[in-house]
DNA sequence: ATGGTTGACGATCAA
């Protein structure tokens, strides 16, 4: 079978449930991945998406903040979910399909507004963060996986509107990609949008404060998909649908897609 | 160098 799939940060599931739902009427992936849905996982508007043939939900949540959650059509199993560096957030969940293939929904920390881990706790958290994930994977050794979320890191010179012009502003640091680097290395991830689009900008996140979002084009790639080798060989269909965006009254976010042939 | 916007929650804090 082939399975499609998308990731997407909300920013608030309860706000933007009509949005959701337009995505899953109109672009109908078999699973969607939801970030930051700041939200009890006992709040969540399960009702509606399960009306639309969703009616699996893997998630964690909290009051507030972060949260994350597994929208299928496809039966799913609770896979269970990892504290990153002890602190309590719902910032993990993963999920497992029917053929056993796997799929983590992660939340990367933003990391706070000075990249310097000794004057900004947040820093270090997300640092500490990728940290975890590295040693986890290289203890893990995934394989039939599917990794996807809000990474909060731009990695690549073309991830970014000015590569120049963002080396020190958090999410496209040097030292942000080397902890991203290192945390795709150990679970031997491929980076799936970036194998199906090797080529030209692109980005996934526009901040709310640019006046004309399209227009300035300030944009970076912080939402990913990653596969095990033997997934991301059968990998295709890589889009960000830039539309989303412009929806009204819209997450910063826009979804990023993928299909598997599993 | 600064400010710009949004959401949850009820004071600001996080992004």
């Amino acid at each position: 079978m082939t399975l499609t799939l998308a990731t997407w940060n909300i920013n608030s599931v309860r706000l933007r449930e009509d949005l959701v739902q337009k995505l899953l009427r109109e672009e109908g992936p078999d699973v969607l991945c939801l970030q930051e849905c700041k939200s009890p996982v006992d709040k969540i508007p399960t009702e509606g998406f399960a009306a639309l043939g969703y009616s699996h939900m893997v998630a964690r949540g909290q009051k507030g903040y972060n949260g994350v959650a597994i929208l299928s059509r496809l039966p799913l199993e609770d896979a269970g979910h990892r504290d990153f560096v002890g602190k309590g957030d719902a910032r993990h969940v993963a999920a497992r399909l029917e053929d056993g293939t796997v799929i983590h929904n992660v939340y990367i920390p933003a990391g706070g507004d000075v990249a310097d881990r000794t004057v900004n706790d947040k820093f270090g958290h997300k640092l500490d963060f990728l940290t975890e994930m590295r040693d986890w994977f290289m203890a893990e050794r995934p394989t039939r996986s599917i990794l996807v979320g809000d990474l909060n890191i731009a990695p690549r010179e073309d991830d970014v509107w000015s590569h120049k012009q963002l080396l020190k502003v958090v999410s496209h640091t040097p030292i942000e990609v080397a902890h991203l680097d290192d945390a795709q290395q150990a679970g031997g991830w491929v980076d799936v949008t970036r194998a199906d689009i090797p080529d030209g900008q692109l980005y996934s996140w526009w901040s709310y404060r640019a006046k004309d979002w399209s227009a300035a084009d300030k944009g970076r790639r912080l939402d990913h998909i990653w596969a095990t080798p033997d997934l991301a060989s059968g990998a295709g269909d890589s889009r960000v649908l830039r539309d989303a965006r412009g929806w009204d009254r819209p997450s910063d976010h826009a979804p990023v897609f993928a299909s598997f042939d599993l």
